[in-house]
RNA sequence: GGGCGAUUAGCUCAUUUGGCUAGAGCGCCACAUUGACGUUGUGGAGGUGGGAGGUUCGAAUCCUCCAUCGCCCACCA
């Protein structure tokens, strides 16, 4: 087949990913050990982001391990995105002037669906141009009916086993969504804000306390003023009462050890409601009330003071400050910064609000999987994030999973209309009120925090997933995702697992780090530096985009994403195409009598490049599967682009040129595609299939197995390197002189009379000739004899550069003899390396001995 | 307040049990060449590995302290 001169990704990318997925290439196949990877589920409609290329790590594992014979899966999934979706359709009812309250639960969910079901399919498609080798007939969606089905059912075990409970908690509220968020979900930022002093008269008259707010317009919902109980200023109030300013109430002032005595005036307002810290002093204190003045609106609801209801709580809280300036009961305003929570989509300042959710206990759970971690069962990489992800676990607390938003999976509980406290499991969550035992239910209006299904992905798309057909690959082998959801999904995965399967869902983590923008920037819309891998496919292509990716790039590091070296990834696919261009012209493949590696025949070595090439491309073949296993990504691919690009094209073919063996050449060629093919599927399938030698449509290079060891000839291998001495020193005293038409001389060298071409090829060397006596210039990096017929003019041209070898030698010679010197060194350092010390310091010896010579004549 | 990470060539970054002359990509300099590839070839310059101590025969790597930058968690009346 004829080839391009320039490999264009754009025109084989399609159909090669078309001719892989129509083969079943996807699907496990043989029987060699399963071997799992599930897809973090991207958003169901959206278009995927420069994290999602990430995804090309898992699919490099994957790729080698099915050429390694492993029955292989990748399976794919997509995610209804709970809160992210609802935020953009909700977005989509306001362009169309309407709002959540227009429509029912039901109606609501079925729009949403609708509207996802219409922008559906663009991330599939955006997998596919990355090449992902994923079994698409086992993608699953986290909204189908097998996943809510296991969701319910460990929602059931974990209600029965007294692990759920529903409580009125604090919980993190966003008005503007009108949902509460788990504590993971709350971004904080330092704000700068005032920290006020209020006047608390008692209510006899008697005295006054001082308190310091920086929300003061909570202290309508003041229920208790604490103060320490060791604070000797205080200890005589406590006990007595206060008068609320701004309200009729009175409360009494109490101790608590939780109060700090430095901070402020050290007496502390109370506002269970509002403020977790305070909620948690009046569990301490169950006398006190529970008294919730902000609705979920963000206003000052009916049990706020007449004035302020209805305001929202900026507008009442000018509207307390200016009440009690006017009392003079405010003595002090200072600049204050603290840290407030806000909603991670809108920006909106959460309000801690009492409502009544669902939650999990979380301490038992968390407790076993601590003890997997710590026992290193599950290994993460880098390994760090496991010690990370444990500390993070000793303090968790409990999980609120209980989301206010239509778009999700329904909680399948029903309370009591008769009796609030009276809640019972059911799964018709379709109706709103249900019938047992006589009694009427009403369902729970809320939805499942979109976590507590994902948390159960290993084992719902593997173990339980197509009647149990996929059994066989769970636990999974890898999670491969980013660092910055280790607390939100991973750490719940371990734990859903442990506490359902008894089992880890994976055996190994790989984290990686969050991809930034060129200028070391978190990539954000906002900042307008967003590079999407759709637009590197499109310019570049998709192997480029995955090589790019991969290079120097280590475990959870956070790293900027250049152009630079997805141009390098483009460059080396253009290098292994003109490989494959040269090779395919070279050999004439009338016979199909050999084609070596397609049947995983032994090749067969003629000249000393084949034995050197083979045993260059053993070593990276051994190699490149260690660091695969290992998950060093990037040394995998820099020993593949270096093998092939310094070895195999700067050396092995340009030494074809003067003594060719077309069998080991393709043997060499198919050798190549195969270490390549994981980091670069596209381009090394491309070839593959041009390839005239395999018989047609037979035979994918994504099928194909991984090269085996082959058998070489130690010295002739070393023959040759003895050879690219000759030839790299050549080129340099040449290349400094300036002139053309030398000849090489040698006395006694069988090697360089027999490469005579390949020498005066590479080399540049006029002609080459047998001489009996030394003269010019003597080569001083190989131990064959050699020399340059050169006059002393031109031997002078080259005397700095001489010069310079020889000091540079000299001070390696005497640092290894300095080493050899001492004895700690030749008592404690390993025997071999003080043999290779020796044999170095004997070579640079050596060198300098004809250096010095040479530089003696002149 | 607690935890984590980073600091290596002009730039972006690699380097796994501590051991050959610390590597790569891009950039830079010089040269070559258009019969595989200019998305090329050949040769080269460029680093006292943030700083200070320590352990060791030997430290970018292990320990201690310091500095700068970044991230996460918790608290913040």
């Amino acid at each position: 087949m004829k080839l391009s001169k320039t490999y264009e990704p754009k025109a084989y990318e399609p159909n090669i990913y078309q001719l892989w997925e129509t083969s079943g290439a996807f699907k496990p196949s043989g029987d060699g050990e399963p071997y799992s990877i599930i897809m973090p589920p991207p958003n169901a409609n959206a278009s995927l982001h420069t994290g999602h290329a990430m995804f090309v790590v898992q699919d490099i594992l994957i790729r080698y391990h099915r050429m390694k014979g492993d029955r292989t899966i990748y399976i794919p999934g997509a995610d209804h995105a709970g809160f992210e979706t609802w935020v953009v359709y909700e977005k989509h009812l306001e362009k169309q002037g309407k709002s959540r309250f227009d429509f029912n639960r039901e109606e609501l969910y079925q729009q949403t669906w609708d509207f996802v079901a219409q922008n559906r399919g663009l991330m599939e498609v955006q997998l596919k141009e990355m090449g992902l080798s994923c079994d698409w007939s086992k993608l699953v969606f986290t909204l189908d009916d097998s996943v809510v089905d296991i969701a319910y059912d460990t929602f059931k075990k974990m209600w029965d086993d007294g692990l759920i409970y529903r409580g009125e908690r604090i919980v993190n509220y966003c008005t503007k969504h009108d949902t509460s968020f788990a504590d993971i979900e709350v971004v904080y930022k330092d704000e700068k804000s005032h920290l006020w002093t209020i006047i608390f008269p008692l209510a006899d008259g008697s005295d006054v306390i001082e308190i310091a707010t920086t929300r003061p317009e909570t202290m309508v919902g003041d229920v208790a003023v604490a103060v320490n109980p060791k604070d000797e200023r205080y200890k005589h109030l406590v006990g007595k009462e206060i008068s609320l300013p701004l309200t009729d109430r009175y409360i009494p002032i109490i101790a608590d050890e939780m109060v700090d005595m430095e901070f402020g005036t050290g007496a502390v307002k109370i506002t269970p409601a509002h403020d977790p810290n305070d909620f948690e002093v009046v569990e301490r204190h169950p006398d006190l009330p529970r008294l919730n003045v902000i609705g979920f609106d963000g206003k000052m609801n009916e049990n706020a003071p007449e004035k302020y209801r209805g305001l929202d709580v900026l507008e009442a809280r000018q509207s307390i400050l200016d009440d009690l300036e006017e009392l003079k009961l405010l003595t002090e305003v200072k600049d204050h910064q603290h840290s407030v929570g806000h909603c991670y989509k809108c920006g909106t300042v959460i309000q801690p609000l009492l409502k009544d959710q669902w939650f999990i206990k979380v301490e038992s759970l968390a407790k076993q999987a601590i003890e997997k971690i710590e026992e290193g069962e599950i290994k993460f990489i880098p390994e760090n994030k496991g010690r990370v992800l444990v500390n993070y676990l000793k303090n968790l607390r409990d999980w609120n999973i209980s989301r206010q938003i239509p778009w999700g999976i329904p909680i399948p509980a029903f309370q009591n209309i008769d009796d609030e406290s009276d809640w019972i499991f059911d799964e018709r969550v379709k109706k709103q009120v249900i019938e047992v035992d006589g009694k009427k239910y009403q369902r729970d209006q809320d939805t499942f925090d979109t976590w507590f299904s994902s948390a159960q992905w290993p084992y719902i798309v593997t173990k339980y997933h197509d009647s149990k057909e996929l059994e066989e690959f769970f636990p999974n082998n890898v999670m491969e995702t980013g660092g910055d959801i280790i607390f939100q999904w991973v750490s719940r995965m371990i734990m859903m697992s442990l506490y359902r399967e008894q089992t880890i869902p994976f055996k190994d983590v790989y984290l990686h780090g969050l991809i930034l923008a060129e200028d070391g920037q978190k990539m954000s819309k906002s900042k307008g530096n967003v590079l999407n891998p759709q637009g590197i496919i499109e310019e570049y292509g998709s192997d480029a985009l995955r090589l790019g990716l991969m290079a120097s790039r280590s475990a959870g590091q956070n790293q900027a994403f250049g152009k630079d070296k997805v141009i390098a990834g483009r460059n080396f696919c253009n290098k292994l195409w003109n490989i494959a261009r040269y090779i395919e012209n070279q050999v004439s493949v009338s016979s199909s009598d050999s084609f070596p590696a397609t049947n995983n025949q032994a090749p067969s070595p003629i000249t000393a490049a084949d034995h050197w090439i083979i045993r260059e491309l053993n070593a990276t073949t051994n190699n490149v599967a260690t660091m695969l296993e290992e998950y060093r990504f990037a040394e995998a691919y820099e020993a593949v682009y270096h093998t092939i690009w310094d070895k195999v094209a700067d050396w092995y073919i340009e030494a074809s040129k003067g003594q060719q063996n077309s069998s080991m050449m393709l043997w060499v060629l198919e050798t190549c595609l195969k270490i390549a093919h994981p980091f670069a599927p596209f381009v090394t399938e491309t070839i593959w299939q041009t390839l005239d030698w395999h018989p047609k449509n037979q035979g994918l290079l994504i099928s194909s197995t991984w090269p085996r060891h082959a058998d070489y000839d130690s010295d002739q291998a070393n023959s040759f390197e003895q050879l690219q001495l000759i030839i790299t020193e050549t080129r340099e005293v040449l290349g400094i002189i300036g002139s053309k038409n030398i000849a090489l001389l040698t006395n006694s060298s069988q090697l360089i009379l027999e490469n005579d071409e390949i020498i005066r090829r590479m080399g540049r060397v006029g002609y080459i000739q047998t001489a009996d006596e030394e003269s010019g210039l003597r080569l001083t990096s190989t131990h064959e004899h050699a020399w340059l017929d050169l006059d002393e003019e031109q031997i002078k041209l080259y005397a700095d550069t001489l010069k310079k070898k020889l000091e540079v030698v000299a001070n390696e010679a005497s640092a290894l003899e300095h080493r050899l010197a001492n004895e700690g060194y030749i008592k404690n350092a390993p025997v071999a390396l003080v043999a290779e010390s020796r044999e170095i310091l004997k070579l640079k010896l050596n060198q300098a001995e004809h250096l010095k010579h040479q530089l003696k004549h002149l």
